[in-house]
DNA sequence: GCGTAAATTGAACGATCAATCAAATGACCG
DNA sequence: CGGTCATTTGATTGATCGTTCAATTTACGC
């Protein structure tokens, strides 16, 4: 059992950013704050990044590599139900930010919204971790297929379950109260609810069309 | 027919502040952009509002008057249906959304994100927008009370829909492509069928418990 | 131990930031 | 016309912004 190697300055770098991007925002937060809390100098820093843009890429792809080991794997440890996985998932979201006080919330969405329209290769990476998070929650769904109605949009029902979170965790981060996401996250359950019965019905019914159907 | 008061320099700030933070977020606006936009001077601007905190503050209290006026109004003009007004409300952000490039977005969730946790006034003023959105949007689902099932919570609806509105618009803005918020609406759409089905059958069964109900 | 490249240092740069203030001008009242 | 207060001017402040770079130290193959 060897010690783990400390922290390369390109990593400390790194992780303070991605830190202080989340708590501040992107604009909010200076190179010499970064500077500061990784104990680095700023040629150090602009020999691994040749500008804050490119700090603010790397913060990006790091999050890109975390997302299935820190945020979906957990959930995929609890349960092996497509559905309960959705409602794990956004359970998680939900106590982190109860548990940070009602701060910071959802560091990609954050930068969605403060980064998107000016910097195009943030965006595209913006874009990659949504695509990644409703991919991963599209196959939880897609295991789930029997149990939701024929004509749902399975893809769909996933960038409808990001929306929720992203919605909730907005407001209820707004308001200190979690309960605007609680009740956002009730409804989406009422939602499934709903379809669950109806696919039921279906199955029943082999194959009659079914009160949702709006084609 | 008078001729209009040209806008006072205090209106004319105003203005400029509120679509530039609009435009390219607070804290990427410079004061010294606010002043060109608006043809004042520094000193102009800091007798109306003693920093750039409070000129926030004053765009959001603009935000707050105009909430009516220029959102809910012309939808209700548009309907008396309670539910349609919902869906008209979504479209009418989803069109402007896509009718600016996917630019800019929902003016008070970005602010929201970047200024809420650092901003206590400003968050105040957030809130109460997002409360004010909400709260007429209840108006509208308590219309149609009787067309929703009976237990169901019409306030956290609302504050739902706005979760709907503010995720979908985010994704949507991201990828630059108006998918994300029309699959999202969609969903509400469906969601809302359901519902209504649900309360027809209520009401033949005259008061039996309903599918859904998770008391 | 030597040579070379990578990594790190930190002072310094020009630009821009939010904010100040004494002076000038404008509007309104008696 | 004189007096008074609100409004506007714009040069200027010190701080902080992101960034540069020559000099130095460290790491590593031969």
């Amino acid at each position: 059992m060897t010690a783990p190697d400390p922290p390369s300055s390109r990593d400390r770098i790194l992780e303070a950013a991605r830190r202080l991007f989340h708590e501040q925002g992107f604009h909010a937060t200076g190179i010499s704050t970064i500077l500061r809390e990784s104990s680095a100098n700023s040629g150090t820093l602009y020999h691994y990044f040749d500008n804050k843009d490119a700090l603010l890429v790397g913060v990006l792809e790091y999050y890109t590599r975390l997302l299935h080991p820190a945020v979906m794997g957990p959930v995929e440890q609890a349960t092996g139900d497509g559905i309960e996985r959705v409602f794990i998932l956004l359970q998680n979201y939900r106590d982190g930010l109860a548990s940070l006080d009602f701060r910071m919330g959802c560091p990609i969405g954050n930068l969605a919204l403060e980064v998107a329209d000016d910097h195009a290769a943030a965006r595209d990476l913006i874009v990659r971790n949504f695509e990644n998070w409703a991919a991963n929650v599209h196959a939880w769904l897609e295991s789930a297929r029997d149990r939701l109605p024929f004509s749902t949009d399975l893809a769909a029902m996933s960038r409808f379950i990001l929306t929720v979170m992203e919605g909730g965790m907005m407001q209820a981060r707004a308001a200190r109260d979690i309960a605007p996401m609680d009740q956002s996250i009730a409804h989406l359950r009422a939602y499934f609810d709903l379809l669950q019965t109806q696919a039921a019905a279906e199955r029943t019914a082999r194959g009659g069309n079914s009160p949702g159907d709006r084609s």
